[in-house]
DNA sequence: CTTCTTTCTTAATCCACCTTAAGATTATTA
DNA sequence: TAATAATCTTAAGGTGGATTAAGAAAGAAG
């Protein structure tokens, strides 16, 4: 074979092109995140490079996990492409999905993240996934350099405070149907995208109930 | 009867022994906040008289509403004394409490003050209670003069997040049962002043079913 | 002390949702 | 292409918890 002595030269060229793609891709990722943060701020060119600069990409394959229960999560995490879900394990080791995510969207132990304490629920891929990372401390010190930044994340935090809040009181006074028709509306692109055992999860049914409802809503 | 005419002196003097006792009552409430915030934080001398000074002291018969579902909260609140609820009405005005606090806990609508949009819930005394408010505003220009007060907010307020989050979970995971016992545990002082069918409300229970189980452990 | 209100209990009946188990589809991977 | 794994469906029987209705206790108020 060629690449025994070296690279061949549809090797070489393969690689190149690869190169050329990957700092395209590269750069299309972190304006993403650029385009959904200033959805809600306003940054300037420069800002805009700072920001950039502070996250790390990093790319998951299926089912790969990015966060373990047990580690203290370190990073905020936005989604750029993909999909992935925070679930957590009970006593029996059944797993409860908390959220689920997909591009836009930011996913996270939060209370580990604000705590430094161990997580308590896992983070995963469901699909090929792209993230953008930002690490505590590098967060801490770009509140000080963009402070539109400190307060895209207050408003992120109490959005995601309000979200649970919403949730608990689903969950403690919805019925599973009402709670699965209002998750078809809200989220139908999630539901599009995994398996319908993890939206049981998600409502907390079992897939069977879940089956049986929409049988029943046909 | 004499103080038709005027106030006798035994009512001057009680008066006088009244006006006392409230300044005396008064002072041992803030020095309650102050020793509460100190759990958590330091503050000078200097620094707690600010503080002091920034809240405002609210008394509340049994059965008074404190904030009501519909307006913006726009305080923070100290339990000094008392016990109260903060609850939600569905769409058949039924209720749901989330939240209990006694001396020591801060009860609000925290998404409604964090985002000042009209309250989704009620927060009502249980009994003859006083509570510690301190506006919205004056909370942001304490946060200036009294750093380690940031400091103590941000924490209270990743804690409620997380208290939510193992409550949605416990809501998803767990039996009434499972539940019931835990609150035993986790707030005996609570289920001893609040009326069983609250505690019923709070578990997503109805009161039969709570009588039920408490006869089936007993 | 009596009356009214609030709170708690009991019991019968009913429904939402779970469990188990098996088969049918649909993806993955060898 | 076959084989294995992952996912979805169906059906029978079981259970947790709701509903309704009635009465018992315990407070609060006149």
């Amino acid at each position: 074979m060629t690449f025994v002595k070296g690279i061949s030269v549809i090797e070489k060229n393969s690689r190149f092109l690869l190169t050329c793609f990957s700092i395209f891709f590269v750069l299309k990722v972190k304006e993403k995140l650029i385009k959904h943060l200033t959805q809600t701020i306003t940054l300037t060119n420069e800002e805009a490079v700072i920001v950039g600069n502070s996250f790390k990409e990093r790319h998951l394959e299926k089912k790969e996990v990015l966060l373990f229960a047990g580690e203290i999560s370190s990073h905020m995490q936005f989604i750029a492409e993909g999909c992935l879900r925070a679930y957590y394990m009970d006593e029996e080791a059944k797993e409860h999905i908390v959220q689920f995510g997909i591009e836009g969207w930011w996913v996270n132990d939060l209370y580990s993240y604000l705590t430094k304490t161990p997580a308590k629920q896992f983070v995963q891929a469901l699909e090929k996934s792209t993230v953008l990372q930002i690490n505590h401390d590098t967060l801490n010190i770009l509140y000080k350099e963009v402070p539109a930044i400190e307060r895209f994340f207050r408003l992120k935090f109490e959005k995601a405070y309000v979200a649970f809040q919403e949730r608990t009181l689903d969950v403690m006074s919805k019925t599973a149907e009402e709670r699965y028709l209002e998750f078809r509306t809200k989220y139908r692109d999630i539901e599009q995208r995994v398996p319908q055992y993890m939206v049981a999860s998600y409502l907390g049914i079992t897939p069977e109930f879940l089956s049986a409802l929409r049988k029943k809503m046909r």
